[in-house]
This record gives structure tokens, C-alpha cells and sequence, in this order.
DNA sequence: TTTCAGATTTAGAACAAATATAAATCAAGA
DNA sequence: TCTTGATTTATATTTGTTCTAAATCTGAAA
């Protein structure tokens, strides 16, 4: 059940602690790009002395060793993706739901712009989400 | 001198106090998207009372009337760009100089991606710039 | 087993950017 | 000149994040 991610984890030199590997879990099979606090808020009851510090602490490590990636799509508060591959997303207004969005760049392909040797890309989309469009208006 | 400025504040409704005007002036002049801290430290010098308040209000002011943009390329710090228009950026995790980066994107002119509704564009390229590659090595 | 060393977790303090508050100041019209 | 509303200002507060130091855990060595 957790094999797959305590290799994954030893793969990369991370120690498959039960805190991580219960963060990660977690991470994996959300789809809202949770927050710490949501992340920890979730966790904190099955894990009575699990600690804030340890998620900011994971997350900080997982995201180091490219098994997650940090969203700054708002300023105010870190969201996390399990996925770390290159791809866009889409923040609404109105719900504040993130979408995942996939975009064929030419320019991220290449790997440079304008000279300058691109490692990461983070694109943030901002507007009415389809699910909000079609229920109300503005 | 500042005609211009001031009557770009005034077609958006704003009141063109001598504080607007030199935070404007002092972020159109300016090619290195700079902070709250940045600007205060700038202007305070010129102007004994200055708070640093009247920054952050000016510059949330300026913002949500269209005629500047809040950048989230840092986690920690926004930064500020004196163009509205959607145009992409370039961080330099060396030097930490941030770049404007044109790039035709079909997505960005559509409006639409999946199905939602683009009202605004982020995005932001990080990695070595072409200064830099230039210079060192990694 | 027991002991030890290093890594990890934990709680809470400290920090920094940003926001909120409330008083002071300013500007424009009556 | 007076009044009113907007703006600025200094300061307090909030909030997400980082730091710190003690406690705990884990695995290897004796």
C-alpha cells in the first residue's frame, strides 16, 4: 500500500518517516492543491501529537527533492501540487478552486527565453472557473 | 511634467496626491520590479513624512485600478511592475533580477483555457539569466 | 540487549510582510 | 472661514512562515 511511496522516498534519500509518508499520501490523493494548514487541519486527528512544524518541515523536503511542487498562485499562503512535472493553473475568483491546465509551450519546451536559461515555470491563470460561469453570472 | 501622471490618475477616479504621484513616477522610472520596502526606502528620503503605509495603500490603489501590477514571483515579497499589460517574467535565482519576457502565447489571446474565463495572467520563468550564465559557471 | 549518534519531530518563540485602526492632516466647496 | 470627506500617518495587529532547542525516534555498534 505505502510500498510505492516509501520507494519513491528512499529513491531520492528522503527517510520514509510516518509523518511524511502520511503528508505525501494525503497530498497524493487530494486534487484541491491544499494548504498547510488544510493539510494539517486533515492530518492533526488521526495523528494526535502531529505537529504543524512537521508539515511545513515535509513539505519544505518533498518539493526540495522534486516529488511535489509549491504553488504562489496567491500571495497570501502556499498551495501544494503532488504533481512536479511543468504544467499551468487556473485560480477562480469567485470559488477559489485551482485547476490543473495543460498547455503546450513552445518556449518552456525549449527551455529559454530571451537568453535566459529557464529550470522552473510557475503560470497562473485568474478568473471565472467553467463550474462558476455556468451557475451564476459575473 | 507630471501632467501626464496626473491625468492618468484622474481618468481612473483617483486623486492625484503628491504621494501617488511620486510612488507612480518613481516605479514608471524604474526597470528592476521593486518591492514596498524598495519604493519607501526610495521616496522617504524626499519626503520626511512619507509612511510606509501610504506605500502599501498607493500601491493596492494603483493596482486594482489597472494601471500597475502586483508581481508574486517571490514567496516572501511582492514586487511591482509599472506596465499593466500581460507580459511574463524572468527571476534569476543568481542575481534575483527580474526580467520582462515577451512571449505570443495563442492561450493568453483566446481568453479560455478548459473551459474557463482568463481575466488575468501570471507567469513567471525561474533560472539563470543570460547575465549571469555569462559570468560564473552553475 | 543496551548504548550511542544522528536524524526527525515537536512546541513554542521569533520574524517579516501585509493589513487594520484610529487619529491627524489635507483639500475643496459652501 | 467652516465643514466634510478623503488621504496620510504611526502604530498595533494579524498571519504565514521560519527558527530554535528540547524531546523523541531509529538503527547500528558494542
Amino acid at each position: 500500500m505505502d510500498e510505492e511511496r516509501i520507494e519513491k522516498l528512499r529513491e531520492k534519500g528522503i527517510a520514509p518517516t510516518i509523518q511524511r509518508l502520511v503528508v505525501l499520501q494525503y497530498l497524493e490523493e487530494s486534487t484541491t492543491h491544499p494548504t498547510v494548514e488544510e493539510i494539517y487541519e486533515a492530518l492533526k486527528g488521526q495523528y494526535p501529537t502531529f505537529s504543524k512544524a512537521t508539515v511545513y518541515n515535509t513539505l519544505q523536503v518533498l518539493t526540495q527533492a522534486g516529488l511535489i511542487q509549491e504553488l504562489t498562485i496567491e500571495k497570501e499562503k502556499a498551495h501544494y501540487d503532488p504533481r512536479p512535472d511543468i504544467h499551468h493553473h487556473f485560480f477562480c475568483r469567485r470559488c477559489h478552486r485551482i485547476y490543473d491546465v495543460e498547455i503546450d509551450c513552445s518556449v518552456v519546451k525549449r527551455g529559454m527565453v530571451e537568453g535566459h536559461k529557464i529550470e522552473m515555470v510557475q503560470a497562473y491563470f485568474y478568473g471565472l472557473c467553467a463550474r462558476c460561469r455556468e451557475e451564476g453570472d459575473a
